[in-house]
Order: C-alpha cells, then structure tokens, then sequence
DNA sequence: TCGCCAAACTGGTCTATACCAGATGAGCGA
DNA sequence: TCGCTCATCTGGTATAGACCAGTTTGGCGA
C-alpha cells in the first residue's frame, strides 16, 4: 500500500476534509459499506460549500477509499478483491474463499459474428460466428464488473444452452474437456462509460478497470475472449510467476 | 478498447462537451501532445461555465484520453505503452522498441531497513538493511512513473556504488550473474498522492497505477522489491501466459 | 544579443446558490 | 396487513462569479 504523508496540516481545505474523512476510516469510525454523512453535512461540518467537500470525495473515490451509490450516497469502500487474472478460477471460489458473498447475473445470451476489432484480437476471420455473453458479478450485494464474453461457437457447439450463472471454466472443462493455456491478457485503468457504467449503477466517467483476456485451447484454437470492466477500488490483480 | 455509444446527442452539458472533444482527438484535429484550448476559452465557445468545462475535462482525463500539465494547461493523451511487468526488461528499450523516447532520472540513494511492512512483503527480518533507490522516468520528456526500489544489501554488495539510471537489470546480471526468477506482481488503481504526485508534476489525486513486483533470484532469495506509481493514462499491461 | 522582469495567461481552489431526478421512508387508505 | 402516494432526502448538474499561484512570453534595458 502506497504509504500516506500524515504530517501535512496545512494546504486546501478538500485536502484536509479528506484527511479527516480518511482518518476517521482508518481508525474504524466509518466501516467498510457504511454510510459517509450526506454531502451538505460534510459540508456544513466542515464551514464549506458542497462543492469543496465533493472535491475531497472525489479525491477518496480516486484512491478507492470510498464508493458512491447512485443518488443514495457515499459509502466507505471494502477491501479489494484479489484477482489472478491469468489462472482458470471460479469467480464464486474465488469470492467466498476471501470471506465474501458472490453472485452472477446474465443479462445477455446472443449469437453473433467476429467483427475487424475481435478478428484482431482472436485470430478469427470477420463472420466467423460466436456466442456473445454478458454479465454482471456482484460481491456481497455490490455489483462490481460487467463483461463481455465472446464464445467460438464452432469449437463449442451447443453452448447457447447451458446456464451461465455458474462458472464458465467449470462448464467448458465439464462439459468439452477442455483445459485453456495460452492466455493474452491485457489491462489498463479507464473510465466507465455508458452501457457500463449503466450496468453497474455507477455515474459515467466513474473510474474502472479494462481487463481483456483471449483464451485458447491446447491446440491453440481460439475458443473465449472475455472483456471485463470492473470498478476501480474493487480489485487488486495479483499474479506470480517464475 | 471498450467501444464507445456515438448515438447519444442529448444528455448533460458536460458529457455534450467531453463528446465535442473526443470527436476532434479522433479525427485527428487534436494531435498527440498538442494543448487543448484554456478552460476559459472551452467554456465560452460552449456556451457555459468552467466549472461545466472542467467537468468534461476531468471525464476526459479519466478515460485516459487527455492529461494536464500543473498551470500548463490540458494535452491530448499519446498512446499508451506497452507493458509487461513480469517480465525482466529494460524500460528505455522497450520505450524505444514502441518508437518512443526514455528517460530515467535517480532521484534517491539511500541506505535503509527493512519495516514491518517490507518484510510483510519481502519475508526478510525487520532491521535488515536495504539500499532505496528513487527513480524518475520519462516518455517523449513527460514523466510516467516514479518508483521506489529496495535492493537486498547483502545479495549484493557494493550496489549503492553503481550509477542507477541505467537498466537495473542489467546491472544485475551483469554484475552479480543474477537471473530474476519467482516474481510476485500485485497492481491496483489508485489516486496519486502527495510524494509521487509531486515528483510526476501532476496534482494530488490524479488517477495512477500502483505497481509492486518482489523478485528473487534462481534460490528463492530476495533480491528487489520495486514499487511503482504510473499515471493511469500512460500504459497498457499486456502478459502472456501458457 | 542577452538576461531579466512584469504582464498576461494558465489551471487550482473556493463561495453561494439553484434546480433536477432518482431513492427512500412515513403514513394513509383499501 | 398490504400497497400506494407523496414529501423529503440524496447526489447530479449547472450558473456566475472570485482570488491565488505557478508558467509563459514579450519587451525593455544593459
């Protein structure tokens, strides 16, 4: 964890209503999924003007200390999820071995065709056809990504059928025998914008993460590409290697 | 790269505004590195306020699009580069290799010892001592990344000796026959704070990349812990796997 | 020509206020 | 008891200013 410099006293006022409000997390007065006091009480607490005190929550937000919940209010951000983006994992497992409650919605099963952006990334040929599949996964009631997972239909017939609230490794091992080495995985922090940031409940422009990750069998024959947006403070990526 | 919604027309100001903007960097208007309009002017050829502006601004910002220079004004955001962080590299050839131009500034060399909270990380005894090694480095002259590396004194004796605004890497093979093996990578999205905002020019609270890699050597025995802070905008984490 | 200084310009921070839209909860009515 | 309505709460968006602190630049003077 990056170390804070706690000695500052002076300087803007956002920056010491952060201080404040970071403190008061950090001593365990404000717990994780708790609410923060309304914008205008902040405020009026701290002798400003809403418009500071949002500078000072933007900055939390920014640094993932605090989540907001469409025009419910500002809530203290839990711990982040650790994620091993390069290993076959059960979302599920994976979330409740860390102590937490998962779930998964599909919000959408459509077949579809390789497009010049997928072909791209794949290895495909423009029309090939694909199953496209999108969820929302939630952690402890918070919904924390979307994605979207482009299935090849060919190498996977009959898939449309299956229940996808269930995890998508599990099936394809089940169900095709099949074990995926040769992942590309690439990443980089963004803002969520709109069928996203929709998705998640969250304002547009909130920050995330972009996780894409391309997936082939033992023979090298593309069979998922799986395009992730989560949230920003929810998850910390951790991989080894060697 | 997430697709964008190009259809929506209505909506607030300032995402009317952010798509005003996106839509001229796309076209090419704008070109990598070139200075947008002042907020004074952004806000009155639109027709509102910099407060309204500024929200558009930081949208922008957020998707990594744009990025601000402190009382310079606001610059299209270059490409970002690519990274692989579990691999061993040197940064200036993989800034060149992408057609770019490094630069690596020392900023700190000094002894020190190991805390609770490295050897949480390390599985080195408390008091052990360390070399810190504080860098700079730079694309096409802005900066991207300062970092903070803790080098094991006693693997490698003599190391504070050595100029550091070379290739680490090389340094170590070269010089103590050492091959990097066993890396633990941990990354997370966070607001850049005080020290390294500063040290990056940039204000306190832009976006950032928090990025951690312990390595050691072909026995297990620590060699380097590095932390780095990346501004948000400025790569793409690509790793391979299988 | 060179170096310095001051004016003009930039974003950074801040006040005070307004209205809107979605979420919530208390209370009323069936 | 259950369900609905509506007042009240929340954040979301927006206006119209103000002053501050660095940066840049043009011009003046040596």
């Amino acid at each position: 964890m990056p170390e804070r410099d706690h000695s500052a006293a002076i300087g803007p006022i956002y920056l010491r209503v952060r201080d404040h409000i970071a403190d008061q997390i950090e001593q365990g007065l404000l717990q994780p999924n708790s609410r923060l006091p309304s914008e205008r009480v902040l405020a009026e607490s701290n002798n400003t003007t809403r418009v500071t005190a949002r500078l000072a929550l933007a900055q939390l937000e920014a640094e993932g200390r605090i989540y907001r919940s469409n025009r419910r209010g500002w809530f203290v951000s839990p711990p982040r999820l650790v994620y091993n983006p390069t290993e076959d994992y059960s979302f599920s497992e994976n979330v409740m071995a860390q102590g937490r409650t998962p779930a998964t919605e599909t919000l959408e099963v459509t077949p579809t065709e390789v497009t010049a952006w997928l072909a791209s990334k794949t290895g495909l040929a423009e029309g090939d056809s694909l199953v496209r599949l999108r969820r929302r996964r939630q952690v402890d009631g918070r919904p924390v990504l979307v994605e979207n997972i482009y299935l090849n239909a060919r190498r996977l017939p009959g898939i449309e059928r299956f229940d996808f609230n269930r995890s998508l490794w599990k099936l394809l091992r089940e169900h095709y025998g099949l074990e995926l080495v040769r992942k590309q995985i690439e990443m980089f922090p963004t803002a969520l914008i709109d069928p996203q940031a929709e998705a998640l409940g969250v304002t547009a422009g909130t920050a995330g993460l972009y996780v894409t990750r391309c997936s082939r069998d033992q023979d090298g024959c593309f069979v998922e590409f799986d395009e992730e947006f989560w949230l920003h403070d929810t998850l910390s990526i951790q991989v080894e290697v060697g």
